[in-house]
RNA sequence: CGGGAUGUAGCGCAGCUUGGUAGCGCACCUCGCUUGGGACGAGGGGGUCGCACGUUCGAAUCGUGUCAUCCCGACCA
């Protein structure tokens, strides 16, 4: 390709809308136009990048026995109720209508399809396990999409859906894909944590996320990790043992006492000069419209996602102030945030409210809570007596670093992450309200258990970017680059130069390495310039020195230059493109 | 959805306070000059100033409304 006809505008400054590296990056280097909030166009450079991304996963998922299929962007609504989620899955659904008023959407994924799809072919146990993949356009109205190709509503997603007769062929498949993502990911240049995660709205029992670590501020996630052991998990699922800590009051006899002005537990414990590891914190949550009372040591945060699945909710957030004091009055208290507590809250909102008591209170003794009077609490309590342990008593406590790892013991490591993969186990989640079955041996029907496993190609190629960059630009590894190489002639007039440039492009043309030739009649430090922020893998320039017979040989990875004659830069380039796997 | 901000040429911005019919840098086109790190000179093209209504003789500028975009939080590949 001859960089003069190449479609591509450099810009001369970061785009001011931009926030993270990968998408000024992109921008800049002229890879991707955003067209509308979250929607992007890619350009020659972006889908030659995406194409070589789809190329590996395909490859791998080939290898790994899946078979490609591609399913419809747009969806009917009747898939949706059947299983339950037109009505779950919330505004990021992007639901339209034809023009005979029937209602569609647009598809955020496919176990819907899918599954409708394999229960017209797959009849019998004899046809089974089968592992059917696409990759494709997802769209998911983003409350919020940001950071780029990292959170656009449209996106393109490679979505694999494994249909097994049992849990045990179900698990044996998990660990084939999780195998396959490992290769997938490394074929991409990135390094990646295979983390535990909470499943969400996807569904099922066990699921796995793929973090690529960087040093960068783009990850959107908190992983928590052992360096003495495999434990790691993404925070909405992370569990910890915690340390020694004081859980006995002070208090010998139960009595309610003045706590003027103590909106905060960190008012409160200056105030009656006591460790927060003796306060019980009562929460109010809004799951789903229910009101929600989450109880917790007073030192330790709430994991909204671990609350929601407690309650059996799909929707959370912390109640307002003016809700607060509502639910408050209907229950004839009068009484702010700083000193509520579980004690006489009955209802809120025509729902009764459910109380979820975490782990960490369970033990405590004679400890400080609200008790829905306005500048008191009660001390000296305890469960049983003053105050009703919940039914509920569960883990809904955000891991912090230092807590102590679940397996070894050892202190917990945080880092952030960028999710480019998970997998899930779905078991009969999707299979079971669709009615989608096979004839097992014994001559019965039963459900497919089913899998589904993901991966965000756009946000790989992002991430990719997020992981390999310097001042200059993108450093793409070799695999995913637009082009291997660019050959710059420094000027297009000296016809010696011209003559090399184009000799070495030929030649590596003709071994098949991707290559483009600056032609332009641009001056070098133009030209030097645009090589390294598109981040060609390697520049090869011909410059002056060719009068004693060299060129310049660049790696972009490590901006390593050396002279060399230019057959055998050539052939370094030619070798490292036949060794990509 | 809560909080904050911004909409002026493809990109980055000024002008708005104090209303008078739009400007700078980059990019683009032509000519000259230049060719190892985003040169220089001369000339040129491109914007109903997000949109609507209002105030005014006159609105990018003032007012009201509206739309869009971005940032911070809660959700996800």
């Amino acid at each position: 390709m001859k960089m003069s006809k190449l479609f591509v505008q450099t810009l001369r400054e970061f785009p001011s809308d931009a926030e993270v590296i990968s998408h000024k990056m992109l921008v800049r280097a002229g890879y991707i136009r955003k067209l509308t909030s979250g929607v992007y166009n890619y350009l020659p450079l972006m889908w030659r990048v995406l194409k070589k991304v789809e190329n590996i996963v395909r490859e791998e998922m080939d290898k790994a026995g899946a078979q490609e299929l591609l399913m419809p962007f747009v969806q009917p609504k009747e898939l949706w109720e059947e299983s339950g989620r037109w009505e779950v899955y919330g505004k990021e659904l992007m639901r339209l209508k034809d023009r005979h008023n029937r209602e569609m959407c647009l598809g955020p994924t496919h176990e819907e399809i899918i599954t409708s799809i394999a229960r017209d072919g797959l009849k019998s146990y004899k046809q089974l396990p089968v592992n059917l993949y696409q990759i494709q356009s997802k769209f998911r109205d983003e409350v919020r999409p940001r950071f780029g190709l990292l959170r656009g509503r449209e996106f393109i997603m490679k979505d694999a859906y494994s249909f097994d007769t049992s849990e045990e062929g179900l698990k044996k498949e998990y660990e084939n894909m999780a195998k396959a993502y490992s290769r997938i990911f490394k074929r991409c240049g990135l390094n990646t944590k295979m983390v535990q995660s909470d499943s969400g709205a996807i569904g099922g029992s066990v699921s796995h996320e793929f973090m690529v670590i960087t040093d960068t501020d783009a990850g959107e996630n908190d992983v928590f990790y052992c360096d003495s052991c495999d434990y790691s998990a993404n925070s909405n699922h992370a569990i910890s043992n915690l340390p020694e800590a004081n859980i006995v009051g002070k208090y010998e006899k139960a009595e309610i006492i003045d706590t003027p002005d103590t909106h905060s537990i960190e008012e409160l414990s200056d105030f009656l000069k006591i460790p927060s590891t003796i306060i019980v914190k009562t929460l109010v949550y809004i799951v789903d419209k229910k009101p929600v009372l989450a109880l917790i040591r007073a030192d330790k945060q709430v994991e909204e996602t671990k609350l929601m699945n407690a309650v059996g909710g799909v929707d959370i957030r912390i109640a307002t102030a003016g809700e607060i004091e509502e639910m408050m009055g209907v229950n004839g208290f009068d009484a702010a945030k700083g000193f509520i507590g579980p004690n006489g809250l009955k209802e809120y909102n025509g729902y009764p409210v459910t109380i979820i008591a975490d782990n960490t209170v369970k033990e405590m003794k004679n400890f400080v809570i609200g008790i829905n009077q306005e500048d008191k609490h009660g001390v000296g309590y305890n469960w049983g007596s003053e105050v009703k342990l919940p039914e509920i008593v569960t883990d809904i406590r955000l891991v912090e670093a230092g807590e102590l790892c679940p397996q070894c013991g050892k202190p917990l490591k945080v880092t952030r992450g960028i999710e480019v993969g998970n997998i899930f186990q779905l078991g009969t989640k999707y299979s079971k309200p669709m009615n989608a079955v096979f004839t097992d041996v014994d001559g019965k029907t039963k459900p497919y258990v089913m899998g589904c496993y993901g991966i965000g190609i756009s946000r790989t190629a992002a991430a990719a970017v997020e992981a390999h960059y310097d001042e200059f630009g993108i450093k793409w590894p070799l695999a995913i680059a637009p082009y291997h190489a660019i050959v710059i002639p420094v000027s297009t007039k000296d016809e010696l130069q011209m003559k090399v440039a184009n000799d070495i492009y030929e030649t590596l043309k003709k071994h098949g390495v991707e290559v483009v030739i600056d032609d332009r009649d641009e001056r070098p430090g133009v030209k030097f310039k645009d090589a390294e922020l598109i981040g060609f893998s390697y520049i090869i320039t011909v410059g002056k020195s060719i009068n004693e017979g060299l060129v310049e040989f660049k790696t972009r990875e490590t901006n390593e230059k050396s002279q060399m004659k230019p057959e055998d830069a050539a052939e370094i380039v030619v070798t490292a493109v036949h060794n990509i796997k």
